[in-house]
RNA sequence: GGACCUGUGGUGCAGCUCGGAGUGCACGCCGCCCUGUCAAGGCGGAGGUCGCGGGUUCAAAUCCCGUCAGGUCCGCCA
């Protein structure tokens, strides 16, 4: 139907006839004789010389054929890769007229989302759209290739699965066959996946979807795609650098540069140094601990366990209604205030100025080689609430957009085994359940267990979470101890998981894997804020798909091959 | 479940504080003119439930209450 497309003609190809199809993305009129047609497809545009009396407009589906020509003197258009040539004497034939579209496709005014999603089989039409996706292509082959090239074998999991009421919310799939029973769509292929470890495809992978009934967010799809992985036989070492070699070739695809090593820190550190467990490593601005300072101040809203300070570069500007602001969002976070100490040419400007002793205002002047014009904010409270309040300030003033600054991943290990307690006394798994404790931690699950490290693992990239693994438990004795520790009972671990706790029996080997989002990691490389903007068919924030109009209701008849009711609202 | 922001011809915005005729800008659309444009240009035109409902008022896009939709965030996401 056609013999090239539009972007890849050049001058080479002069005097040549040649067919391309497309849409009309711009008609330019000149009189009764001369129409200056854009057609575009997927590669890009190529202008088309008409007669004014071809009657096609924006967005017609057309195929032209015309004779490839140098643009007269002076009228190249260096902005367009298909600039210095054309196609003349043309003969156009409609292959389908068009409405005029909702909205422009040519990216001249913005376009509200709500219209964006209503219409987005246009949407995914504009060429930021097409970029997006074709970019999402690239990865996954990418990433297909470098697990193929690692020896990793592709295995499908089932979507319709038995629940697992653990975790995140599932989505649930009625049955047909059996009225009343339902399978779950799956939040990961978890359990899956260590199955097949049992089974001897000791390297696994798969870009599988993954299903989580959850409120949405701008990095948060109810379905979101992953690279997920296993292997058997191998150390947390030998995960990070599959994992690690996957990324790297993806970001090169993706970016054209290879990005060095992966850098690691502890989750500890991390805490410590950021104030949360995904640092955004493109700026400095490193919390301090200013505790032993004030050990024994005066000030009482420092007498805490721990007092922790953050460096602000030039927020000695920040206005007193921007410092409110600050403090109301750290009392919001849980910190009982925030101090603030402007660093001035005359010394510490603040409240608190006057009630400071002279070493404690030496060391607030000096908190992360502040300079005349800074900001030290301070958080007086608990070791972790504190850090994890000037985090979140810290990510708040100094994250640059997603669209700047260097791709910087960093793994964080060394996550803690347990987090908190819930409502019935027991501890909580802070990854899941299955996660191998610490090998030097393994006295303290019994008599210290939030002391109890895991060997879990993140990767993360500029302040996003891109995915988590662990080193999987494969000895009973040691899941028998954890899952004593989370207070689930034999008889209920053998409800919840007893077949893979079964299949265990019959020879499980050592293993580990990982999971990341994909939507994210392109997300990032594309430089979108939000990962609808790197998926075709996304949902609003309230889970609608404005296209389709789904969620839907179904009809007498399905209703009554599931057997299901509707319960009036609010009973 | 909660907080905040947004909703005005097809699209993007201004108008809203301080109520006074649906007022304006850019793009698009329709018609006419135009033989070298490429954000084409010129002239003319059509197009509105100011998200929806209620209230205050002589009078509401504008003030108040409620509600719906979209967004950002908190909770949630082992």
């Amino acid at each position: 139907m056609r013999d090239l497309l539009c972007a890849s003609i050049d001058r080479s190809m002069t005097g040549s006839v040649v067919t391309v199809c497309g849409w009309v993305a711009k008609r330019r009129e000149h009189g009764e004789h001369l129409a200056f047609l854009d057609v575009r497809d997927r590669s890009g545009i190529v202008q088309a010389v008409v007669d004014g009396s071809v009657d096609v407009r924006s967005e017609y589906v057309v195929r032209i054929t015309g004779t490839v020509s140098g643009r007269p003197e002076g009228t190249v258009n260096d902005r367009l890769a298909t600039g210095a040539i054309e196609l003349s004497d043309c003969t156009v034939e409609i292959l389908a007229a068009a409405e005029p579209p909702p909205f422009q496709l040519d990216d001249r005014n913005d376009i509200d989302e709500q219209v964006r999603l209503r219409y987005r089989f246009l949407d995914i039409r504009r060429e930021k759209m097409q970029r997006n996706l074709r970019l999402r292509a690239a990865v996954n082959a990418t990433l297909r290739r470098a697990m193929d090239a690692q020896g990793f074998c592709e295995v499908e999991t089932p979507l319709l699965w038995a629940p697992t009421p653990e975790g995140a919310r599932e989505f649930v799939v009625p049955s047909r066959l059996h009225p009343g029973e339902f399978y779950v769509l799956p939040q990961s292929p978890q359990i899956a996946k260590q199955l097949l470890m049992v089974g001897g495809f000791d390297r696994y992978y798969q870009i599988a979807r993954c299903l989580r009934d959850e409120d949405l967010r701008a990095d948060r799809q109810f379905e979101f795609t992953q690279l997920d992985l296993e292997a058997s036989f191998v150390t947390q070492d030998d995960i990070l650098a599959f994992v690690a070699e996957a990324v790297l070739d993806a970001a090169e695809a993706a970016t054209g540069v290879r990005p060095g090593t992966i850098g690691s820190m502890t989750w500890a550190e991390a805490l410590d140094l950021y104030g949360t467990d995904k640092p955004d490593l493109r700026f400095a601005m490193v919390l301090q601990d200013l505790s032993a300072a004030f050990a024994n101040t005066e000030v009482k809203a420092f007498s805490a366990p721990t007092v922790k300070a953050l460096r602000v570069p030039g927020g000695a500007s920040f206005s007193r209604s921007k410092l409110d602001q600050l403090t109301e969002q750290a009392k919001s976070l849980g910190a009982k205030g925030l101090a603030w100490f402007r660093i001035t040419e005359d010394g510490i400007d603040s409240p608190l100025a006057r009630f400071l002793n002279e070493e404690e205002t030496r060391v607030i002047a000096r908190v992360d080689d502040a300079q005349v014009g800074d900001i030290v904010l301070c958080v007086a409270d608990e070791y972790t609430l504190a850090c994890k309040v000037l985090g979140t300030l810290r990510g708040a003033l100094g994250s640059p957009p997603v669209s700047e600054g260097p791709h910087h991943y960093v793994w964080i290990t060394e996550f803690p085994m347990f987090e908190g307690i819930d409502e019935d006394g027991h501890l909580m798994a802070a990854h899941h359940p299955f996660t191998m404790p610490h090998p030097d931690d393994l006295d303290l699950i019994e008599t210290d267990p939030l002391k109890v490290r895991s060997q879990a693992y993140d990767l993360v990239l500029n302040g996003w979470e891109l995915g988590s693994g662990s080193v999987r438990i494969h000895r009973a004795d040691i899941q028998s101890r954890i899952f004593k520790a989370l207070g689930i009972s034999d008889e209920e671990a053998d409800n919840r998981f007893g077949f893979l706790l079964g299949a265990f029996k019959y020879g499980a080997p050592p293993h580990a894997g990982f999971a990341f989002g994909i939507d994210r990691l392109v997300a990032i490389f594309a430089g979108e804020e939000n990962i609808r903007e790197v998926i075709a068919y996304p949902k609003t924030q309230s889970g609608n798909d404005l296209m389709t109009g789904a969620p839907k209701d179904i009809t007498d008849r399905q209703k009554r091959d599931l057997r299901i009711k509707i319960a009036a609202k609010g009973s």
